[in-house]
DNA sequence: CTTGTTTTATGATTTTAATCATAAATAGGA
DNA sequence: TCCTATTTATGATTAAAATCATAAAACAAG
């Protein structure tokens, strides 16, 4: 998103997360802008009664937490290492210092912002009027365009667990493996040793 | 959003939209800036069932639509006026210079952007793990502070259908209807007259 | 290489909101 | 003011996904 040589000339500086660890928690104030060098990190709910919602999963050069950043409110979710990552934090005030001094990298955060809001319409309108395999192919589908899924040759490799799957689209781990079995009945996607092709 | 005298400034123009008429389509490609002047607007999608799926509702001095327009991608939901409305309409080149030559503004936009992701994202968990106590509980409780609700003697007098509430929690009117009865059952709400306070 | 954990898998049962049917109350328009 | 459409309301039934139970396969860690 924002060049690495520009945050780190506004003082930036890198941090290492172990697969698991939590990078920040539901209902604190936010601190930092957050940009990832190398690894995986999602941001998730978890409700009552211990039930995970999937809110986003990031990668390599993309930012995440920034809505209550600039809002000054707590965060909604958590973020969470789902891998090894290597993560550049930025102070606040720095950050905000940043954008005043570059316009063109409002614009970017603007587009990035944008594209967010666009996937959680899409998904928003899927998830409450839509039955599971549309659900769980429009999810897909998102994700070959916004998700780092692959090509290969038996198709696009959609990298997401049957579990990853249920907690990005509110669905059960049971009906995600039913769904997708269905769906390759029809043959709009493939299974190939376990691994869902698209 | 942005001062009135600014946009018209750059060239907006203002139109009137009739109650029901529409001001654009599910699939189209952007060619303007909103800004409600007076009136409600709605945006929703319709699955292939036919049954709506409200993306969110904008008042007075909101804008709407500008996530597809960043993204030059087609609008993923219909805008519809809700009531007789009047929208300033500016061309998307004369809002991009508008953009690059008022900084202040593009910051206007993002925590604009930031809010109604914040909602999003606080919407998603509750309508993919929730049960509809939950869900319409923070709908409304999320909209004593976003929506123009007012506050009365009896507390804030929720001004939407339930049919409204169900299309924004992707629940049936019936469910609706049942759930705010036993919401208020269990005093976390009134019912005068057929009229939600909380 | 062994062991513990995660992921995928399947069948049976239950629960819960959707659906269907019907109607009264209210609001809005002619 | 009357008529029509919308909104609220309630009961009975159904359908569909969640839940529960159980297990094999694959993977990761030591």
């Amino acid at each position: 998103m924002i060049a690495i040589e520009v945050l780190e000339k506004y003082g930036a500086l890198k941090k290492s997360f172990d697969k698991s660890e939590i990078i920040f928690e539901e209902g604190n104030l936010p601190t930092h802008y957050y940009q990832i060098i190398s690894g995986e990190i999602k941001m998730s709910n978890y409700n009552d009664d211990g039930r995970e919602f999937i809110q986003g999963i990031f990668y390599k050069d993309q930012s995440f937490g920034e809505p209550p950043l600039f809002l000054n409110q707590n965060y909604p979710a958590n973020a969470i290492a789902v891998e090894n990552s290597e993560v550049l934090l930025l102070p606040k005030n720095k950050f905000m210092k940043l954008l005043e001094e570059n316009p063109k990298v409002s614009i970017k955060i603007i587009e990035n912002l944008a594209q967010r809001l666009y996937y959680k319409s899409v998904m928003a309108a899927e998830m409450s009027t839509q039955e599971p395999e549309h659900r769980v192919l429009k999810l897909i589908d998102h994700g070959i365009a916004y998700f780092n899924f692959k090509k290969e040759e038996n198709g696009y490799l959609i990298n997401f667990t049957r579990q990853q799957i249920g907690d990005l689209t509110g669905l059960r781990v049971e009906t995600v493996i039913r769904t997708i079995k269905s769906l390759e009945k029809k043959g709009v996607l493939k299974i190939i040793n376990r691994k869902v092709y698209r």
